[in-house]
DNA sequence: GAATTGCATCGGATAAATCCGATAGATGCA
DNA sequence: TGCATCTATCGGATTTATCCGATGCAATTC
């Protein structure tokens, strides 16, 4: 992952209706939800939260996959994958005492 | 780590500035480096980084100790963890499926 | 005590994000 | 074919972020 890339995903991730997207995307892997359900969800406008799941896409961390008429968002763990693995590089890259802690924590589950 | 803490770390880091501020101060733990040297890194006007190191601080993901007139800058490894962990926890949570293929590539360093 | 250094904060200009209603396009149904 | 549904995009108003120079404050130095 590039800085660029990462940017894109952390700028996509800093607004509590996209994250809260994100993380209901999530916890529905792997079905999805329909752009109608997630804009409900959020209680913002239908043309609002089309704009934030826009940057969602746009950051590669929502797939959309057409259903008829119906956009069926899934999340991408490969981006969300890359992210961590981008924030814990520079700690991994030659310091592994940064880096051991970090893991200790994650391994748990 | 709750939601609105989550939000402060990806909005501190979704900055170019505030980013590679950010990496430098990972790459130089556990000596950290001066707000001056961190100006001088930026290409930043003084004033305009001292802003963005504000973010950082208020967001925890870097804290600052006296030390004459200087303020030494240090990354907290905690804060780092703590959004990594906030991060993974959807898909960790009753959801090993989804966190095996993240953690693979994390241990592998 | 006066001058210097290191950093934070203020004031203000410019750019970007956010939000909505209205509209357009594309798909499915009667 | 005509109509309803689903989603994206446009236009525009408001708020927020970003940037700088100037100033203020605290700690060191002479």
């Amino acid at each position: 992952m590039q800085t660029d890339a990462a940017l894109s995903i952390l700028t996509a991730l800093a607004h509590p209706t996209r994250l809260s997207t994100f993380r209901l995307l999530v916890q529905h892997e792997p079905d999805g939800l329909s752009t109608g359900q997630l804009v409900e969800a959020s209680g913002l406008s239908q043309s609002t939260f089309s704009t934030h799941l826009a940057v969602l896409v746009k950051a590669g961390l929502v797939v959309p996959e057409k259903r008829g008429r119906q956009q069926i968002q899934r999340v991408s763990i490969d981006a969300l994958r890359g992210l961590i693995l981008f924030l814990a590089k520079d700690c991994c890259g030659g310091r592994a005492d940064l880096c051991e802690p970090l893991l200790a924590e994650l391994t748990c589950c």
